[in-house]
DNA sequence: AAGTGATAATCAGTAATACTGATTATCAGT
DNA sequence: ACTGATAATCAGTATTACTGATTATCACTT
């Protein structure tokens, strides 16, 4: 292919190819990394109204489902490291979405709850989520997009275990 | 769900399971993020034997697919940002495997080439991420993995037009 | 009861990533 | 010559995920 800078406009020049690479768009890592993004891309925003970023949610939607559990049980449940945790938590609780209170058994960690403000905060967090998501599989069929989330998931969980040993409590 | 920290280890306490968010684990927004961050973290180092990682690996894949294009082609080939760009090729150039020359036809520009080492390389990387991607996913059937690309793929493309307009020559 | 090694939370600092905005040189069209 | 757009570059920002160290506490040994 030779430089053709000046004669077309690009959007001409490549009609349905976008010319967006055919080998990387094989590549499963390329692939996974830009969707990835696309999809961030697609959430950014759209939880502000509820005053949190995805990353809060998650933390809150694993205090919905587990009730109340340690900071480092949160990260294993969601691959977050411990120190990232902290941050977060700390946004949470300045919004007064959740508390730390003192574990009944081990002083070392902390308990963490969901307020009544926090459970309602996730609700209405899950709709806007549902409504993200939605849209940005819309390009793909029910079946494909089902199928989709199987395929993931059976990755993430296989892969489990090359999250760094030392925050699952291995080390 | 109850705090149950002392009475067993965390690893017995939840065999198969593995204490992971159920609801998180629908959620193709997370997903998406996760399966990114462990094939990356697959990725990680194994490119390091021909002086490259991943960034340049996609830039590489361009140039050999499309020949010579300017720096904008490259960033718009593989979703990467004008300024992103400039630190990739200038570390491949440092490497020897690209060179920048003059646009024949727009002084603006430049002309980014492979070098005979660098077309060398990116056969040896093709191999070589081939083999990552191999192994990251062989927890998949061969049907899903085609699949998965499949999907992936048509993900991408159509939210190509979310990228950032001004990285398009769209502004 | 004291001592040892592991663990939970925290903090400080690092490295990588993707970006914004400004600058310079050049181009295309008036 | 003038205007607005574009290509490459640079400086600086925000975010993310992490490493390593610290403090308090726990579980277990002796």
């Amino acid at each position: 292919m030779i430089l053709r800078k000046l004669d077309k406009k690009p959007e001409e020049a490549r009609e349905g190819e976008l010319g967006l690479s055919e080998c990387l768009l094989d590549r499963t890592g390329f692939l996974l990394k830009k969707a990835a993004l696309r999809i961030q891309e697609a959430y950014e925003g759209r939880l502000d109204p509820l005053g949190m970023a995805a990353k809060h949610y998650g933390v809150l939607s694993v205090l919905e489902e587990k009730g109340s559990i340690t900071q480092h049980e949160i990260g294993r449940c969601i691959y977050v490291d411990r120190t990232t945790m902290v941050g977060i938590l700390d946004d949470l609780e300045k919004k007064g979405l959740v508390e730390r209170k003192e574990h009944p058994t081990d002083r070392r960690s902390h308990a963490v709850y969901l307020t009544s403000k926090g459970k309602e905060a996730v609700g209405k967090a899950h709709h806007l989520a549902s409504t993200v998501e939605k849209r940005f599989l819309e390009c793909l069929s029910a079946r494909e997009q089902k199928e989709l989330r199987q395929i993931l998931r059976k990755l993430v969980v296989s892969h489990y275990s090359s999250t760094k040993a030392s925050e699952r409590g291995e080390g």
